[in-house]
DNA sequence: GTCTATATAAGGATAGAC
DNA sequence: GTCTATCCTTATATAGAC
């Protein structure tokens, strides 16, 4: 540990700002308060980012860039196997949101921030999400799509916009179910992961 | 019509609020362009409204005195019937916001503040929200509970927030799926809560 | 009830010393 | 790379005339 404070400037600023971001959103937290919740100066995030705006999106890509990777990969191993099923799908989409929810402190902040990014109809940062994560899910819908052949090109993207939905609901703990006191957080999130599978294999199934 | 503005100060400010709250978040949405976008003085909000978070909550009342009542109604409609499906209780939850949502203008906004609320983890908001209407969604969980008597508490809970989940993802268009070119809104959200039913009574019965 | 004017605080961003 | 100091804009809220 070469300092006192462990991680660098640009680490720092990048943890408190997705904390900061998932506690009262993107316009709320100002970067008056990151700086602060970092211990760093205020001018850093302008050294460092150039702006907000940029300071965003690479709150994104540090962690996108892992768990795309990871989705993939599962999703590949999926499609090695002789009989793929659904719950395999989602469980490839799935348990790399989990394992990284689980992760360190950070992780299941993350999620919230995620889902910010969902309620804010911004253009901007739709488009770069679509143009940097979009291929991801353009290859799980194949993969549903060969796995439910019945179903109406039309049907299953609306399913799966509705799964995508609870995913994103229940991921960012937006729900109303609170942990229980003897349950420990990692035991509470791998309910929810277990019930969100099966509750969403039967929904696309219908 | 007694004023060229067709609307009273008060009513004009909610309908603003309302759809900047919608597009930019509660904290990026500032009074100077709620006034501006409602026509009226920047005073005006404090002396109707006293401040920005008592804005925020009136927002919310306006839509949800009547869409708790509708719903409400609805249910019991329901239970009074012979035979209760699960469909027919999901009806009675999305429809009157289906309806809501295809009111006037106004309508389909207020779905997207919904949404943002959940994305809040204000406890302020959510007190509320939570003391206001918390009832509805009680008396909801009982007619589920009916219909669904083999489920443990502890599982129906669990699929419960996952409906809601996807309800709220759906309703406040935050999923991918675009209104096609020949399709009017209406059909489009007619189209989505067909889905949504459909949907989510798989997931509950599973 | 509605206006102008203003108090007061906080915001993003940058210049320039070290 | 990090600091202080500051520019300039925008914010919420209020006082007081009409």
């Amino acid at each position: 540990m070469p300092h006192d404070t462990q991680f660098s400037t640009r680490q720092r600023i990048l943890g408190a700002a997705e904390e900061l971001f998932a506690e009262r959103g993107f316009a709320g937290a100002s970067l008056r308060q990151v700086t602060a919740a970092a211990k760093v100066n205020l001018a850093a995030v302008n050294y460092h980012f150039g702006s907000k705006d940029n300071l965003i999106e690479e709150v994104f890509r540090r962690r996108l860039d892992e768990l795309s990777h990871r989705r993939l990969e599962r999703l590949a191993e999926v499609n090695r196997s002789v009989a793929p099923t659904l719950e395999a799908v989602l469980d490839a989409f799935i348990m790399p949101a989990l394992e990284l929810s689980l992760d360190r402190e950070g992780g299941s902040v993350f999620m919230r921030v995620l889902a910010r990014a969902f309620a804010e109809h911004n253009s901007n940062l739709r488009k770069f999400l679509s143009d940097n994560y979009g291929h991801v899910l353009k290859e799980f819908a194949a993969a549903f799509a060969r796995l439910l052949p019945h179903l109406s090109k039309d049907e299953l993207y609306w399913r799966l916009d509705l799964a995508v939905g609870a995913l994103t609901y229940a991921m960012a703990d937006f729900g109303m179910i609170q942990r229980r006191s003897g349950e420990t957080e990692r035991q509470h999130r791998e309910q929810m992961a277990r019930h969100l599978v099966h509750f969403t294999a039967a929904g696309l199934r219908a």
